[in-house]
DNA sequence: ACAAATGGTCTGACCGTCTGACCGTGCTAG
DNA sequence: CTAGCACGGTCAGACGGTCAGACCATTTGT
């Protein structure tokens, strides 16, 4: 191999450059993948029925074919059932596909790990940036919680208090990554179970009013660009409702 | 819509669990995005003479219909140009290539500032839960850093090292999330510019040589279990490279 | 002048995907 | 009880992206 190149252009090594590994990552195995994990993680929990494959074509944008191709991919790892008509997650995922032991315990710990690395330097950062409009805003979706509200209501104002005071720190890529995680948080069983948990209507009471306190202070600590004490407020109120979930699973 | 379920698995809001948008990236397009990337950076330099067809399919395996399907695109933006049998960078890229309006520095700052975000805590807790196998992984790792690295070896071993250590931190979610941000950071032109910035080799050198002794000290803290030095060294080692990637954009 | 390298063009095949249709079955509202 | 409907199962046809070749014309380098 004659190097005869005089001028510029030499690659100084081996004379190649070298590439990424083009991606051939087909739809089906997309779509599959992304089923699989949300069976994992139980936000499609065991024994629940699946969407239909219309409908599933119609979420993905995709055609039913693909779809189907990614069912039976699940189909013959285990993962889902056909039942007369209806596709059904297994009831026991086999084991292959879920390796984590005691799952519930150590997601729900992992899930409030991740919230409070992102959630208190995020909420710090936004009480910093914010400008008047959010500030206001904040404070009205904080005076907006009671002791006894509905619990769906509770859960629409929850969600839409933090993903506020979030989107006030400037970073879109920030608010990106904690979105997901709220996502995995409200969709989780866990927290629906602590929520609707019927035998304990007392305990569900003080965790609403509870909360309600402390968006009371983030909210103040946000109005005020108090960094310090948004700080204290945001992890001592992850913290709380981090516990009162674990406290629930025992 | 009535509410008529009692117990378990309300799905609370519209009941339609959204998924990530399927990507559909063909062959050719990964290609096409690949060589402008060399070619912005200056990697693949004006006036320098392509790869041939065959050559570009080579190391990419992949047939030459798909490099020629790449590089009509590359010709009709007129960052290549055919001249007798023979492809070349352009002499001067069209306007429209090269820059981005502006949203350049505000990308980068917000990129580094979720990646403090995450790695500092991640590191951390990484730092303390780590196993003895894991430690020496990185010790080993960190010691593979010269000052007088390839870049692209460096490149690969700088992303091993961090996803290396994050994976000790024991959650799935955080290194998750970490990993998208490392996507984004290493996929990105701006990473790309700094490194292989052909103008100015001795400040490549000086950042190779610098992250080296950085992964050092972050491995003599990860191996010891210092979380305090752990938290300090990655800090600094972020802002670091935070600085000299802003300062290159200048 | 000649051989090698390179781009241009074409072909046949394969695969993943889309579209749209039709079937049988089981659930459910009237 | 029955008719309608939602669902999974299946099929046929088309299309685009990709691959592996082959062949040609031209340029390049010796």
């Amino acid at each position: 191999m004659p190097d005869s190149e005089l001028a510029s252009e030499s690659r100084g090594e081996s004379g190649a450059l070298d590439f990424e590994p083009i991606s051939r990552e087909t739809v089906s195995s997309q779509i599959r993948a992304q089923l699989l994990r949300r069976i994992i993680t139980g936000e499609l929990a065991p024994g629940a029925r699946m969407p239909s494959e219309r409908e599933l074509a119609e979420q993905f944008r995709v055609a039913r074919t693909s779809v189907r191709e990614a069912m039976q991919g699940l189909l013959s790892l285990g993962v889902v059932e056909r039942r007369g008509n209806r596709s059904f997650v297994a009831e026991h995922l086999p084991d292959v596909v879920v390796d984590q032991p005691d799952g519930r315990k150590d997601f729900v710990a992992q899930l409030f790990e991740t919230r409070r690395v992102l959630e208190v330097p995020i909420f710090a950062l936004a009480a910093v940036r914010a400008d008047d409009s959010a500030r206001a805003q904040v404070t009205d979706l904080a005076d907006r919680f009671h002791a006894n509200l509905d619990i769906s209501d509770f859960r629409r104002l929850d969600r839409e208090f933090h993903t506020t005071v979030a989107s006030a720190c400037g970073n879109p890529l920030l608010i990106e990554l904690y979105g997901k995680v709220l996502d995995r948080l409200f969709r989780s069983e866990e927290f629906d179970a602590l929520l609707s948990d019927e035998q304990n209507r007392s305990e569900v009471r003080r965790i609403v009013s509870d909360a309600a306190a402390a968006h009371e202070s983030i909210a103040l600590a946000f109005a005020t660009g108090d960094i310090e004490e948004m700080e204290r407020c945001t992890r001592d109120h992850v913290g709380a409702v981090a516990q009162a979930m674990v406290d629930d699973l025992i």
